[in-house]
DNA sequence: TGCTATACTTAGAACTTCTAAGTATGTTTG
DNA sequence: CAAACATACTTAGAAGTTCTAAGTATAGCA
């Protein structure tokens, strides 16, 4: 369960462009092995973020010879993707607060 | 969005016993107003929660006379909130370290 | 030549959340 | 007292997201 994929690939494409197969590389490497997201997960979600105009992706002739369809945020993903992380850190920050009030010892009926 | 409401309910409820629609106030408030939770959708969450035993739910009448569903966590709810919460800050901590990752500033291709 | 890694596609199922109703009771206010 | 409002829970259906499980195709290697 990625639990939203789309902030985690806009912040991977933050950085640099990239393609779909690499994405879910670093995914796993950079989480030691626990985010393992499937291709059939991210293909859909590149495609949907470049309907949104989040990403442009334009087809490229690798040094291998292979194809591959390489993703770049756009400035409309940028925003995008300050929303998406300032949201995913107020949660954050939430669950954190909420996890530190102090429990009840005694019954509160 | 709530993005994943379960984990927050557990985590009201560790603290104390409470009832759904206290759960949506105590949302609103500790998030400023900033996290609506529709009753729609706590219902069937609570109810999903009740059925693999996380929680347990029992109908009291309050003072002003209500009935209301009281729910509290289950030890087995206890163990899903410690494996939902720290894979919480497993995403967070890999969302901060791929933020912090430095830019690219020239082409990579 | 056959296997493995790379690279993308797609259909359908499962699950989550939201919308938008509805029911019922206690409290407040004109 | 009646109307309006806040409390409290229920449910059906739509929309959105993610997963499963296929499939296609090419490059490199044994």
């Amino acid at each position: 369960m990625a639990s939203s994929l789309a902030p985690l690939v806009l912040i991977i494409l933050r950085r640099q462009e990239s393609y779909g197969y690499q994405i879910i590389q670093e995914l796993r490497e950079k989480s030691g092995g626990q985010m393992a997201v499937a291709e059939g997960t991210l293909y859909p979600v590149l495609k949907k973020m470049e309907a949104k105009k989040w990403v442009e992706g334009v087809w490229k002739k690798a040094d291998s010879g292979r194809e591959r369809r390489y993703y770049k945020l756009t400035s409309n993903g940028t925003q995008e993707l300050e929303q998406q992380y300032s949201q995913l850190n107020f949660v954050s920050q939430l669950i954190h607060k909420l996890w530190n009030l102090p429990l009840s010892t005694s019954s509160n009926l």
